[in-house]
DNA sequence: AACCATTATTGAACGCTGTTCAAGTTGAAC
DNA sequence: GTTCAACTTGAACAGCGTTCAATAATGGTT
């Protein structure tokens, strides 16, 4: 029985999820696969590849149209998409910034997002760079709670035990950060920006 | 002639200038210092502490006062202060995101910065969040920025030949983040602000 | 059913990597 | 000049991504 290219993609994302990005190894993979390592290089010509597929998939479904009305109600939506996106496997954070890492400009969910800020009314530049900052910060702050939840998940309660104090929920974190940049969309423009 | 932990530092530091992060080998390494490779291990336990220091002594410097005197500009020095270091080396921005996974939280330049928003009257926890959002805006921006400096350099004039095409300097773009960022802190808790 | 060209897999290697550790060397203090 | 800690060596271990000639399976044509 042969090996499509699906079956690889699939059984990486097994892994990722079994056991992390750092063991996800060309090996493991083939192993789990009942199948010799160079056989992968059939389908994928390289590591690196197989990796940036994988986060085209964890991010698909991601840049479809927001389904709110006001322009700052559907940033507000596809970002928390993006972010449930990574959140949804584990490392899936970790995948999409070491593969997007300057991939990130031709995407999307950037397009998306900047298509958004130019029916409001920002032009072509601006919105695009506002796109940009915006995924640099959601990027940036979920890879950073995921990295928080596995070391919490694998250190359990870690010696001072303090399940919730240092800061609210990851959510309120998240969202505090998105309003403070959907005010400066909104003030940084305001004169320019629709309703 | 013996090896000081401060020579494996430069070492290292010199590797990086010259080849990249990636091909920053304990091995060409320990070739560097005429030394055998084991040898490094007596200094530093493993690799990922070694770029820790690396990325302490790179960043050494950007958690200092600020000179100026609102907390906008405070905050904007401080911004491009830690741009300029990340800018300041070869892979320096790739280096410091690798090795700044979750010890983003105990950071000097993190507390400096809380430390501004907690003087300009906003409350501890919305300081930390605010000053945490700015970084990973910071950082997210600079390794891509520095990706794709070092791209075209590597390519130099790339097919479509658009040198200055697609948007403005890397520096009007970072500050258009940053601005972004500085009107959402002024407006989002407009009226507990001070000045 | 026999043939063939394409598609896919094997098996074995290449040249790397970070890391470990017993055994040896060095250098300064007494 | 001996002693003892600080440091280095040499050699290996176990793993990695990737390559490639040889081999096998597959599906379509005669």
């Amino acid at each position: 029985m042969q090996l499509r290219r699906q079956d690889v993609l699939d059984g990486a994302i097994a892994i990722l999820d079994e056991y992390g990005l750092a063991d996800l190894t060309m090996r493991r993979l083939a192993t789990l696969l009942h199948v010799q390592p160079g056989a992968l290089y059939w389908h994928f010509p390289n590591k690196q590849t197989l990796l940036g597929a994988m986060a085209d998939h964890l991010l698909s479904g991601a840049d479809a149209p927001s389904t709110e009305e006001s322009w700052d109600a559907q940033i507000g939506q596809i970002a928390h998409r993006v972010r449930d996106a990574l959140l949804s496997r584990r490392d899936g954070a970790e995948l999409v910034a070491a593969t997007y890492a300057s991939r990130l400009t031709t995407n999307h969910i950037r397009e998306r997002l900047a298509a958004v800020c130019i029916r409001a009314g920002l032009p072509r530049r601006e919105s695009e760079l506002t796109a940009d900052t915006l995924l640099y910060y959601i990027l940036g702050q979920t890879v950073d709670e995921q990295a928080r939840l596995q070391m919490d998940s694998a250190g359990a309660l870690t010696e001072n035990a303090s399940p919730m104090f240092d800061s609210p929920d990851p959510t309120s974190r998240f969202d505090f950060g998105l309003k403070l940049f959907l005010d400066g969309i909104r003030h940084s423009t305001a004169d320019r920006i629709r309703r």
